[in-house]
DNA sequence: CAGTTTTGTAAATCGTGATTTACTTAACAA
DNA sequence: TTGTTAAGTAAATCACGATTTACAAAACTG
């Protein structure tokens, strides 16, 4: 009957699961390098020697949490017009139970394995579907142009964090994230 | 008489120097813990043990470094209607002999150690001056605006690198920058 | 030149963390 | 229930790099 909340002892798919999950949150909040699996698997109530089996090392991990985490056409689903009000406020909210990319797409800059596996997922999962939504002239570069944006901003935001963006952020660092974005997508 | 190029086999000043010098161009070039000392000390001619003699630790060699780097008053120079031009022009040109701070900042982000050092150095060598510059009204937040684009900016541009910031850029992304730059001095 | 100090090197130390291995125990099927 | 497989654990392995230590060689002093 409660197939869902069934709670077995052992079950693969669940502590996959839950490394997964873990690996999400730590990977979000701490540098690639300072992200022991140790921690990791310890959030998830699991043992490290499980990763090499589920999911065969630290980066494929890697690669699967943030691959999860970036697939969310958030960027696309708005009115052009509206665009950098709608980005802006998204950015500048504290979204409860959704993990911000960003910050795993900064950590793994700094490290050379995950560099490659970043760039690769960013182009794919984000890049090109926001490109396509802008369309156009110079779609490219300005699809690169707002993840720009982006990533400066949640460097200082969640990264740093540094004064004037952490936090409660004032209406005037609002407003320019809202111009600074909607300049790129009117630059038709 | 020959002073300057007088060639000693052993000069502390000489080696120490030659380290600081190393590590600049190594820590802006690989993340912090890639940056063995091994190869810093291997490309100065000197022996990792040194840096322990000369600079104490490893993270008293970067603060060291990125503080001499980040020491450089480039961008507050110019004519406040002509800042976006100018740094734009700034940003998409090769400077050959001078160091970019940025990797060096978005690589130390992505470390606990060198977080801190390297928030604390952008804030004084970097913020407070620009702030002071930009004068007037937000004149925090601005100063943190530029910084946010200028670090997403060479994010891709030299630590990923990213295809449309790379190398040679194209007149839109020029203009772009200088647009987005001049907005954020002009929101007085 | 003899002795002392400074500079430099090579190797030991020490800790850390990913991955592997050998083993234990739970789940399940016959 | 018993034997087999799947899931999990604990500890060994392995590599790497910062820092320390013990030593060697150069430079300087008187």
């Amino acid at each position: 009957m409660n197939e869902v909340q069934d709670i077995r002892k052992r079950d693969a798919a669940r502590t996959r699961e839950a490394i997964l999950v873990a690996a999400q949150q730590v990977f979000s909040t701490r540098p690639y390098g300072e992200a022991s699996l140790k921690e990791i698997t310890a959030q998830a109530g699991a043992n490290p020697a499980l990763v090499s089996r589920y999911f065969g090392s630290k980066e494929k991990l890697f690669e699967e949490a943030l691959s999860e985490v970036l697939d969310s056409g958030l960027l696309t689903g708005v009115p052009r017009k509206d665009f950098g009000d709608a980005v802006a406020r998204l950015f500048t909210s504290d979204p409860e139970g959704r993990i911000n990319p960003l910050p795993m797409l900064v950590f793994a800059a700094a490290d050379k394995g995950t560099q490659a596996i970043a760039v690769r997922l960013l182009r794919e999962s984000t890049l090109k579907p926001l490109e396509a939504w802008i369309g156009g002239h110079d779609a490219e570069a300005r699809a690169a142009q707002i993840m720009a944006i982006a990533t400066g901003f949640f460097t200082y935001r969640l990264v740093l964090p540094l004064a004037p963006f952490e936090g409660q952020v004032s209406p005037g660092v609002r407003t320019w994230l809202a111009r600074s974005l909607q300049m790129i997508i009117d630059a038709d």
